[in-house]
DNA sequence: CACATTTTTCAAAGCGCTTTGAAAATCCGC
DNA sequence: GCGGATTTTCAAAGCGCTTTGAAAAATGTG
């Protein structure tokens, strides 16, 4: 049943039965009331792509996920980041795009979206220092919010953003308080501008310490379970092992614990971690005493909220863009305790 | 640049200009080179909407992620499984539509992908017994695959499962050949088909070596970390505890694990555990010898099959209705050991 | 009741492509 | 060099909606 039938069988033109079911004020009531029974009656529902030919707007948002060939892994947080924006999209009439590129086709793809009208408005995740993505999209002219930011991008461009640097740089200084000095870093891969800021907490929190940074500490690469256990496996074995760790992600930092358990020591007591927790919903650091003291900020929060800023966005493309900086909170679990300085 | 533009500019008529770029064979070689060449020079990209109009295809794919208020988690083997199946879409040209809605929308969701003509197939994900989607979608008269199987559906569905009964099955027998006979099942939810398959598997391999089966050792419930552990604390707190696991997921064993610890145990030789592995990427079971004794099933592999399938439905919608299942393989972990009988 | 206003409905154009059916151009053999 | 076969190009219709600008109907006013 498309629009032409049903409205021939109403006896009404296109026009008025187009405008009844869309609710514009210029339509009798008591035909609209005759033309939504009708509707409902013949189960007429109007073609999507008829309907976004006609409007111009495709009432969808692009996510592209790109694969390296190298790190098989799509982002865990990825899943909890659509499922956040995915409500407020339904919410508003729209829905996802997703496309799952190799990374070499990843600006293509961009391009693709924009210039064939795909979609409405696309949302830019895990940029790096100087994403190309970004001037990219904005010479493309399509509405985008990046979840994160590129330091050293300094056009304006709408973010949204947790304060990377401030909540790693708070987790060493507790880690300092409680008496640690050899403290090491698991960090996400470098190139990532969170990954750089999470770093440059890191760094500060020693610094303001006196603490002298030792590279032999740091390490940077894909936030995957295994990876945390080589890391903590490797540097715990070095001559002075480090007595506390700060993880990029909670991944990390349970590869930490089965690091710290498969060498006999106990964690929170031998070794402390803490690390950074997007609050994954299946992975949960969670319970009255959690497992890791760590600094929590919930993806799917921040998903949610991206996709209503991009809603703005299209709404008013002339608004002032949005940037927004969270901060995530300290939570403390059992995975901390005093250090050799306590 | 459109295509009316774009034709323009080249002195030729639309249909040639859009014969020449869809490699039509009635257009001679030599203006298809120099439309080519205009199109690359003037950046012409078909505006997609309207060509899904024109064409009838919407060159999309939908997935439809329910979400209960209750558990408010999506499934995490959902995003390496539309890794998997988004590569095979991408090659063949299409996308990804995504909708993330609350449980009770869920059929109105996949109503609306087909009547509105928004995607030209769907697949379906864990089904459960009787799952109404599956008639819902074969009435709509719309292409879909089905990750799983509906024991309750006799009517022939398109569909890629797991033989998950005989995983379950042949991990249980594992157990009770390495001298368990206590043995718990921390099941998936069972209102979901491929939970209550592995739980006839488990009953099975209990009944075959003539062990009576015992309610108070079988729990079911939604597969997170978290319930894994609670489970499993509550299990080995009880006067008789059972000497082994199996876990219907990793992130259930990851649960026992922690329990285990917390008890003092060490897996693998006080309690053994084994479960099922989906190979997510970014939690792999992985290593010459992997953390768990598990019955391993790549889900993105089965990502990437179901969207082949479904291609395939969609290119020849009469040929005979897809029916494929895969045989997990038993993978051996540290953390099983010999059991009381041994 | 005639006229101006407002409300309601309509026919037709347009969105940007694909595709049909026909026309024009080219080719071929004799 | 001519008629027929073949190759190449084209104008126009159509996909199913929305939206414009105009007409028709209803309402109000003096």
């Amino acid at each position: 049943m498309n629009l032409k039938e049903l409205s021939k069988r109403l006896n009404l033109s296109q026009t008025t039965v187009s405008r009844a079911l869309n609710g514009y004020p210029e339509v009798n009531e008591a035909t609209r009331k005759r033309v939504t029974e009708a509707a409902r009656k013949y189960r007429y529902r109007p073609n999507v792509r008829a309907r976004t030919l006609a409007t111009g707007k495709s009432m969808s948002i692009g996510h592209i996920i790109p694969m390296s060939k190298q790190n098989e892994l799509v982002n865990m947080v990825f899943s909890d980041f659509i499922a956040g924006a995915g409500l407020v999209y339904a919410e508003h009439g729209y829905n996802m795009t997703l496309t799952i590129v190799k990374d070499d086709d990843e600006l293509e793809a961009y391009r693709a979206f924009a210039e064939r009208g795909a979609v409405d408005g696309v949302i830019v995740q895990a940029p790096t220092r100087n994403d190309r993505r970004i001037s990219f999209l904005a010479d493309l002219d399509i509405p985008f919010i990046v979840h994160g930011r590129a330091s050293q991008i300094s056009a304006p461009y709408g973010w949204l953003d947790v304060n990377n640097k401030r909540a790693i740089e708070t987790a060493t200084k507790h880690l300092i308080a409680l008496g640690h000095d050899r403290i090491a870093l698991l960090n996400g891969l470098e190139t990532l501008d969170f990954a750089i800021r999470r770093r440059e907490g890191y760094l500060a929190a020693l610094d303001a310490a006196g603490i002298l940074e030792d590279a032999s500490l740091m390490r940077s690469d894909d936030m995957s379970e295994p990876n945390g256990y080589e890391a903590a496996m490797d540097l715990l074995a070095q001559e002075t092992p480090p007595t506390a760790f700060v993880a990029s992600s909670m991944l990390l930092a349970l590869g930490v614990k089965r690091a710290i358990e498969d060498r006999d020591l106990e964690m929170g007591r031998d070794v402390s971690v803490i690390c950074f927790d997007d609050d994954i919903s299946y992975l949960p650091n969670a319970g009255d005493t959690p497992l890791f003291t760590a600094l929590r900020s919930p993806v799917r929060a921040a998903g949610a909220r991206c996709a209503s800023l991009l809603m703005e966005r299209i709404i008013a493309p002339d608004a002032p863009l949005p940037n927004e900086l969270w901060e995530a909170e300290l939570v403390h679990g059992t995975s901390t305790g005093p250090g050799p300085n306590a």
